[in-house]
DNA sequence: TTGTAGGCGTTATCAT
DNA sequence: ATGATAACGCCTACAA
């Protein structure tokens, strides 16, 4: 691989000079600056990144720490923060941490000392360790769930559209909704377990809440969801918290012979691919997946730019849409 | 940031004893090692992995370059990859090009310039040039779509899977297949048209491909194929070259009220995990996507250990699998 | 076993 | 405007 000192003696001129030609400062003779492009195009040099970055004490590449790339939530959040980073000239080191503590320690880890420029980080958990890239001096910007440090932040109404989801349910005259949540210690799932639960409350109707584990072996989730519709006084409606869990409720139904909009109601979080295609439509609450990662992107660098601790933790929050379909009605006719 | 020199001044003794202490080289007393940890530790030292990768003239880091991360296909692909660098020690740098030229260049030129240790990549097209990488002694890993200049390739039988497909279709008497393809610059797309046509042109029946572009703005793919479908001996069956046609496909078929199944055919590559959920459920040609990742990760990994050209170009050809489903049968009673 | 010192490839300062 | 040179932080001969 050619050096600068490569370029330099094939254009007869000094390293200094050839680094600033290939910056385009103002201080080079064009003569002498076409000499040197010239120079590097013939060696096919390329600048040493690494080098670069020792010595400017920075990388241009951000981390962007998911829980899981296969949500298409999450696939669409990154594609957001991707195409932000891109357009402002930075990278991004993905790290999928498969919702594992141990894999999101060491991506953190990694993060810090490979001294990316920023972070953008769904952390596992709401006690996730981030104190490392802090402790760095590296920005970080907390996207989707809640961490207990306070930060940067960017997130959806999760609350307020469970409550709308369940007030659309029994709206249509459901009485037995169930949530289908996640671990507890997942805040994001939390928060709408906790707006299903106010307005079931409100109802004074019973509460029917299934933690279905991120990782199911053998669709161990769909095992689940059955064992609650085969119980006594099984739910005649279901709130899922996101798009793989409605597709595990699907399974269940199916599996029973249940319609959805008709013999049980359904709608879940996130407006997925596929929810149109189903039938009847999946009713859903749809996040601006994309949008947030986009928003996080900026708050980032906008934090990178600033040095930091110009202003305190910024929040942003997006709104939910609720968006009805066939799978959540309910039909007048009394059922068979 | 503290250093290692700070590290050496804390705990009393010289730079090099710390960084053998930390690198856990054999040759350190065990008393001053601990030394050198709590040292490290107190101090909350990190290693600058920009400076140790500039004195060990290489990184841990991979460039995954794909096309499209919101197609599940790639998402899978990118978990396989990534699990298995993690094993190894490797970090993924994702570099998501959306089937854009300028975009796919300017990363490949990032990852060179980054001096990755290694490089996993999807080419947009087959004369997508990644000589850059080449050239600075990168090793690459082709994977699903064909390149040009030859090298390591991990990829599927496209060409057979077609066939299957299309076999399978006229042996439920449909006779009017067509396929549902991507622009004709897309080596797996194109293979998997040929499969289609090989088997429409032995049968005698006349071929009909549509191609859609990656991007297509305001559902323009539901648009082509209703077109399709309003046209005059319009298709009785559809075989698409990836889950997101297929989605294509059952948008138009609902605009017009036809049931998979029953008034048309439909099958699809990739097993899409809404793919059971749909009634009937999709009929498939799967692809070992993940297996696939990790078939390119090791090559990678053997290729960086290797130094290289220790052996020609390897390539990994996986088999796909023909899951029938309910989408692609035709009822043996006359259509009303 | 430990320490000293040179160098990885750039950039930026300071003279010229 | 250009050139010599000192860092950036770490690893590793080589010497002690």
């Amino acid at each position: 691989m050619p050096r600068l000192v490569d370029v330099a003696e094939v254009a007869q001129v000094s390293v200094a000079t050839v680094s600033r030609a290939l910056n385009n400062s103002r201080t080079v003779d064009p003569v002498l600056a076409d000499r040197v492009r010239t120079a590097a195009a013939e060696l096919g040099y390329r600048p040493n990144a690494i080098a670069r970055n020792l010595r400017r004490r920075g990388t241009r590449v951000w981390a962007l720490v998911i829980t899981n790339i296969s949500n298409p939530f999450y696939t669409a959040l990154a594609r957001g923060v991707e195409d932000a980073a891109s357009e402002l000239g930075f990278s991004v080191l993905l790290c999928n941490t498969e919702e594992d503590e141990a894999r999101e320690r060491r991506y953190l880890d990694v993060a810090a000392q490979e001294r990316v420029a920023g972070a953008v980080v769904v952390p596992r958990a709401i006690d996730s360790e981030v104190s490392g890239l802090v402790d760095a001096g590296i920005p970080v910007v907390v996207v989707d769930r809640r961490l207990d440090g306070g930060g940067d932040f960017v997130t959806a109404t999760s609350f307020e559209g469970a409550v709308d989801a369940t007030e659309h349910l029994l709206g249509e005259r459901w009485r037995r909704p169930a949530c289908i949540s996640r671990p507890a210690d997942t805040p994001t799932a939390e928060q709408r377990r906790q707006g299903y639960q106010a307005v079931v409350d409100r109802h004074g109707l019973t509460s029917i809440v299934s933690q279905i584990p991120f990782h199911d072996p053998a669709d161990a989730g769909v095992a689940i969801v059955d064992a609650l519709l085969a119980g006594q006084d099984p739910p005649d409606a279901f709130l899922t918290v996101d798009s793989m869990l409605a597709l595990v409720v699907l399974h269940a139904l199916r599996r029973r012979r249940l319609r959805t909009g008709h013999d049980v109601g359904l709608i879940s979080f996130d407006d997925a691919a596929w929810a149109r295609v189903v039938e009847p439509p999946l009713s859903v609450v749809a996040q601006p997946a994309y949008e947030m990662g986009v928003a996080a992107a900026r708050l980032l660098s906008e934090r990178i730019r600033e040095g930091f601790d110009e202003r305190g933790p910024r929040t942003v929050t997006m709104s939910t849409t609720l968006i009805v379909r066939g799978s959540s009605r309910r039909p007048r006719e009394p059922r068979s």
